[in-house]
DNA sequence: TGTACATCAGTGAACGCGCGTTCACTGATGTAC
DNA sequence: TGTACATCAGTGAACGCGCGTTCACTGATGTAC
């Protein structure tokens, strides 16, 4: 944050922050690069130095964004062993803090409408994000029989889904504005239920 | 479609229809009001006649769309009948169908970021189409003995939830890119684990 | 049926604005010797 | 340690553009008599 004059020392990084925050409080498509570059004390043409242009900028705020969301998703995975049940719960909780705490990041990452073809390095960092997910519900469904099974990746849509879901109706002002239910509450309900359906909880409550 | 000359007929309608064609190829920030007037023939200025701004327009174009999918979901509601199970899978698939046919209408709805306490006659279209929702989830509920069952309204955010998960990650160009089932699909297994989970059909599969 | 007039819907010019992008530039920083 | 120079990062002016919004206007439509 220190000025040291004409050089602004980390302006790259200082961009992708200040990005963040007008995305956090108007969207995605709600920001401009003039804006960003006035928000860190900078002229617009400064911001080419670094970005090729403003969806690049998005770009590199999403790819952030998938990493810091991987490595928590992950964490949370971890935290929860050795029960894979509790892991899995844990990183449902997870998803939702993910949104809660970094809306910015959640945003670009999935209501910017960035082409994922378009930005390979943003591709990858989300390939990643969404390895770890399924990788929990791989282990989780070890333990169903194998008859019984449906397919790992189905079944972490489903959770994926659910959570999205939750995030933008239930956790924003959007038009569930009037929340039912805390959205922790009803993704903890709804992924219970869920699991139960599998047979991965016991039927009775 | 007939050009009267002069007078256009019917500006407002065109102009509502000309939104939701720009909003399906461009997303709900990604028009403007001079597009949208020209796009049917006639000056910016002229919109002014009929809305009072661009959130005006965008308003109201969901508000249509609420009715109509307040009236497409209670149509396959009915149709579903005689068995509330039947009928509530109805809804889940007519949500699914609704947002793949109108896609400017279910943008404007979900993801224009209007407030809805801004625009009262689109609230109320909202909660009418809500309201639908949660009826399918308390016929259904009914059949749960009643100390096993969970508030209706819970269940149907649920199943919102992951309606419109699955729509935004699945159904569209967004993250999920490479969709690894058809939503439909997606939708209707992860509706079924999740009534098997609530005891409304049988474990088995 | 005809005429006069009120109402209405859209025009077109104008405004100020902020945007993205380019360009030659300059001041700061780092480095070779 | 000092100096000369290359590199780099940000400046500031300029451009053309399309936007939203306003305004006095005019042509078309409807209606009273």
């Amino acid at each position: 944050m220190s000025k040291q004059g004409y050089h602004h020392g980390n302006l790259r990084q200082a961009l992708v922050e200040a990005a963040l925050d007008l995305i956090t409080e108007k969207g995605p498509q709600g920001f401009t690069l003039s804006e960003a570059a006035k928000a860190v004390g900078v002229t617009p043409a400064a911001v080419y130095r670094h970005f090729a242009g403003r969806d690049d900028l998005i770009a590199e705020a999403a790819r952030q964004g998938y990493g810091i969301f991987g490595a928590l998703m992950e964490y949370a995975f971890n935290q929860g062993k050795p029960t894979a049940l509790a892991a899995f719960e844990a990183t449902g909780r997870a998803y939702l803090a993910f949104a809660r705490k970094y809306p910015g990041h959640y945003q670009a990452m999935f209501e910017s409408g960035l082409s994922l073809n378009a930005h390979p390095e943003l591709a990858a960092a989300a390939n990643k994000a969404r390895a770890v997910l399924e990788m929990a519900a791989v282990k989780l469904s070890e333990q169903l029989p194998a008859d019984k099974r449906p397919p790992a990746s189905m079944f972490s849509a489903h959770i994926w889904a659910l959570s999205h879901g939750v995030v933008e109706l239930f956790a924003r002002g959007s038009p569930g504005a009037k929340s039912p239910y805390p959205p922790e509450d009803l993704l903890e309900t709804g992924i219970g239920i869920y699991l139960r359906g599998l047979g991965l909880l016991p039927p009775d409550r």
